[in-house]
DNA sequence: ATCTTTGCAAACTTTTTGCACCAAT
DNA sequence: ATTGGTGCAAAAAGTTTGCAAAGAT
């Protein structure tokens, strides 16, 4: 179950010096419940849902907080809003151009890519904080999309 | 010389059924001349400086112009503003989070992870759109930054 | 008791929009 | 003469900051 995890992320995050308040034990319990990634607002709007409102300076302090503990990330999947998600749950988005729609890729996607630019550029490449952009499947094979709007 | 590659963007510009301005030409003469990518603002900057003050809402509408008639791209090279550059001028970016620094890498970085992607997920990558993040040679080595600033 | 964290309001950065005027075709 | 582009001002979107009050250790 997910208690436990939950347990371990406040452990961590005590452990790491910083406090554990009610908006940061609600912001892991939300993203560990979370079936998806969530953007700030939609953060705010949960835990204020669950545990009464909270400030939008808040919401980004402490996700913050949670990042420089190494317990979240935030990732940009196009224009707009980050998403945020645990550190534990590495992986590659992809994200369409044509529809938004956010599919998932295996965290070891750019292992190649990664051993390549250490021997070639000696660059130590840190492959999850932006999204992979194109097209999905559904997306390519249709003639041509109506819309000239890009969500990236 | 670079004269006759500015007028065939122009010319490419005007084929996409644009009106070439004064503006975007400048614009265009910027891109092509400058040695690394600029900003919106280094833009206006140095359109400004060459052919006198346009307005900021000119130069987004321009660039957007000009990268919907294909000529340019913008590129995000960590948090904060667009770098934009020449479509013909293809190639990643790796950004150092630590020193801020960017260098660049072949375009065909990717192609192993496009192949597979197309063929585990039909998914069709564009890869330039992102900067590729992580710690050049030099951060890599030192021993720890003093600063906790990401430019990401 | 101390030192962090929060709430509030306000500022900030980057980009976008509505509208009237101007200019490229 | 059309239609698309520009300038202006103002707003939008997303995030950050200063300060005093509240809360975690």
């Amino acid at each position: 179950m997910s208690a436990s995890r939950i347990e371990e992320l406040i452990a961590a995050l005590r452990a790491s010096g910083r406090r554990v308040t009610p908006t940061r034990r609600a912001l892991i319990e939300q993203l560990v419940g979370a079936s998806s990634h969530l953007t700030a607002d939609e953060l705010m709007a949960r835990v204020g849902l669950a545990d009464g409102p909270v400030h939008e300076a808040t919401i980004y302090r402490s996700l913050d907080a949670l990042e420089r503990s190494g317990l979240i990330e935030h990732v940009h999947l196009g224009h707009g809003r980050a998403v945020y998600h645990l550190m534990d749950d590495l992986h590659q988005h992809l994200v369409c151009e044509v529809c938004g729609q956010v599919a998932e890729a295996p965290a070891g996607l750019f292992d190649v890519v990664q051993r390549r630019l250490v021997e070639h550029h000696g660059f130590v490449m840190r492959p999850y904080h932006f999204a992979v952009l194109g097209r999905c499947r559904r997306c390519e094979a249709a003639p041509v999309p109506i819309l000239e709007e890009e969500p990236s």
